[in-house]
RNA sequence: GGAGAGGUGGCCGAGUGGUUAAAGGCAGCAGACUGUAAAUCUGCCCGCGCAAGCGUACGCUGGUUCGAAUCCAGCCCUCUCCA
C-alpha cells in the first residue's frame, strides 16, 4: 500500500498504520476529512467492569483520530447493553442487570482518558452513553419512525445474523433487535453531536451500514464507516490472551478484571516475532519510519522491538514511569535477579508452597499446584521445589517461580 | 398445535447399562530446545486428599437397576418440516 492512495492526514494514517479493513465512500470522506473537523464515534460495550486488549484496537482507533485534528465520540453501549450483541456470537449474552451496568460503565470511563483528552473544545473527545436515548424509547413511535426502514429480509442476509441461523442458534427477537437500535445510535449521534462517521472492528460493518442507511434516510445526511481488520496473531490465535486469563486495560478495579502493569508490559514483551511491526503501527505512537527499522531486526535483536512496544504501549496505558518500571523489574528479573516491582504476596512469616502457588494465581487450585511441583516447574529462590507439602519460611523477600515467566515475591 | 432431530467437560465432538472422570481434536499450562519468539518433541489438563480414597459432573426432576451420560416418565430449551 502506498501512503498516496488518500490526500488527507487521517486516513493516510489509518492506512499506513494498518487500521483498513472496509471503508464507505472512500473519496468522499478523504476529501470531508481534509478540509473539516468530522465526529467520528465508536461504541464500546458495557458488559464487563474492563475493557480488554480486543477493544484496544479501537480505542487507539480514537486516539488516531483525534491526532489527525478530529473529534472522537465515545459511545458506552449502557442501554445496548441491555441487549447484547448477537453478532457472530455462538450464543445469547447473560442480560445485566442496570446497577452492573452502570458500574461496568464507570470502570471502562477511566481508560479512555489515558487514551484521548476529553473537554469542550472543537476536536476535544466526549464521551455520551446511548441509554440516554435508548432507555427513553417508545414502541410505537420507534417503530413508526424506525422501524418501517429496516428491511427483516435484509437483516437476514447479514453476515452476523446469518451465521447464528446457518449453525442453528437461536437468535431472539431481543437480539435481532441490536442491530437496529444500534443503526439508531448512529442516526441519534448524528442529530445531537454532527457525527459524521463510525468506526469499529470488521465485525460490526453490518450494523455501521445499517446506520448509515438509516442516517440517510431519516436525516438526509451523508455519514461514513469504516472498520478494523480483526486483530489476530501471526499465527493465527485470537489476540488478548496471557497465562492467567484476558488483558484486562484497567489496573484496579474487581478481582478477576484488573491486570497489573508489570503483566500488561510482559504481555506485549511476549509478543510473537511476526507481529511486532504489526502491533508497534497499532498500539504505539512510535513513528513509521521507527517501527520500520525495528521490525526488520533479525534473530535475538527483535527482542529489542519488543521491548519498546511493550513500554510505549504500557506507557500509554499505565504512564511513562509505571513502563519504565516494568521494565527495569523485568530486566531484572530475567537475569535472574529477585527484583522489585514484581507481584507480592503477604505471608505470616512462612507460607506452605500450595498456598502461595494459589494464592498468587499461579495455579488454580492445589491439584494444579502440586503436577506443577511435579513436573518440576516451581522454583523457590531460583531452587525446584519437590516437595509439594514445602513450607517456606519467608524472611523479608523471597522470590517464587513458576515456569520460566511468573515470577513474584513472597513477602513478611 | 403436529411430526422428526437434538441438549456431553472452556470450545468442537465420540460415547447408547458396568473396564467411563467420560475417546479424539482445539485452546490452555509445564518440561526440553531457544531469544521471555516460532516450530518441534514430552508431560499435564474437575475438586479435595501424602495416599488408599472421597466428592462432584454428561439440560432439569423423579424412577427402573446391584450399577445409568447411556433405559423409563414428566418438564425446560434448541433446530427442521408441517399447521
Amino acid at each position: 500500500m502506498s501512503s498516496s492512495t488518500y490526500r488527507s492526514t487521517l486516513l493516510r494514517t489509518l492506512e499506513q498504520r494498518g487500521y483498513l479493513h472496509q471503508l464507505t465512500d472512500a473519496q468522499a470522506l478523504d476529501e470531508l476529512a481534509g478540509k473539516e473537523i468530522i465526529s467520528g464515534y465508536i461504541g464500546f460495550d458495557a458488559t464487563a467492569p474492563s475493557l480488554h486488549v480486543g477493544s484496544l484496537v479501537q480505542i487507539m482507533l480514537l486516539r488516531r483520530l483525534q491526532q489527525a485534528g478530529h473529534k472522537p465520540i465515545v459511545l458506552m453501549g449502557g442501554g445496548t447493553s441491555k441487549i447484547g450483541d448477537p453478532s457472530f456470537k455462538d450464543e445469547a449474552r447473560k442480560l445485566l442487570t442496570d446497577e452492573q451496568i452502570a458500574a461496568n460503565v464507570a470502570g471502562i470511563k477511566r481508560v479512555f482518558e489515558r487514551f484521548l483528552t476529553f473537554g469542550d473544545g472543537p476536536t476535544d473527545a466526549v464521551l455520551l452513553d446511548n441509554s440516554e436515548w435508548l432507555d427513553k424509547l417508545e414502541y410505537i413511535p420507534f417503530l413508526r419512525e424506525i422501524g418501517q426502514h429496516f428491511s427483516v429480509n435484509r437483516m437476514l442476509s447479514f453476515d452476523s445474523v446469518k451465521l447464528r441461523l446457518d449453525r442453528e442458534q437461536s437468535l431472539s427477537f431481543l437480539e435481532f433487535n441490536y442491530m437496529i437500535l444500534q443503526g439508531y445510535d448512529f442516526l441519534e449521534l448524528n442529530r445531537r453531536a454532527g457525527c459524521r462517521l463510525q468506526l469499529g472492528g470488521s465485525d460490526q460493518w453490518g450494523n455501521i451500514v445499517n446506520g448509515i442507511e438509516l442516517t440517510r434516510r431519516v436525516a438526509h445526511a451523508e455519514v461514513f464507516g469504516i472498520t478494523t481488520p480483526l486483530l489476530t496473531t501471526a499465527d493465527g490465535r485470537k489476540m488478548g490472551k496471557t497465562e492467567s486469563g484476558a488483558v484486562w486495560l484497567n489496573s484496579d478495579g474487581p478481582e478477576g478484571y484488573r491486570l497489573s502493569a508489570y503483566d500488561y508490559w510482559q504481555f506485549w514483551r511476549n509478543t510473537t516475532d511476526a507481529d511486532v511491526g504489526k502491533f508497534l503501527r497499532r498500539f504505539t505512537d512510535v513513528p513509521v519510519e521507527e517501527i520500520a527499522r525495528l521490525e526488520v531486526l533479525g534473530g535475538a535483536e527483535i527482542n529489542q522491538a519488543k521491548i519498546v512496544l511493550a513500554t510505549e504501549a504500557t506507557a500509554m496505558l499505565h504512564g511513562r514511569e509505571a513502563a519504565e518500571a516494568a521494565a527495569v523489574t523485568a530486566q531484572q528479573t530475567f537475569a535472574g535477579e529477585a527484583a522489585a516491582g514484581l507481584p507480592t504476596l503477604a505471608t505470616s512469616g512462612e507460607i506452605g508452597i500450595l498456598a502461595a502457588l494459589t494464592g498468587l494465581g499461579f495455579c488454580a487450585s492445589n491439584g494444579e499446584a502440586k503436577r506443577k511441583i511435579a513436573e518440576g516447574a516451581v522454583r523457590v529462590a531460583d531452587e525446584v521445589v519437590s516437595n509439594p507439602a514445602a513450607i517456606i519460611p519467608v524472611a523479608g523477600e523471597v522470590k517464587l517461580s513458576l515456569g520460566k515467566k511468573k515470577h513474584a515475591l513472597l513477602t513478611v
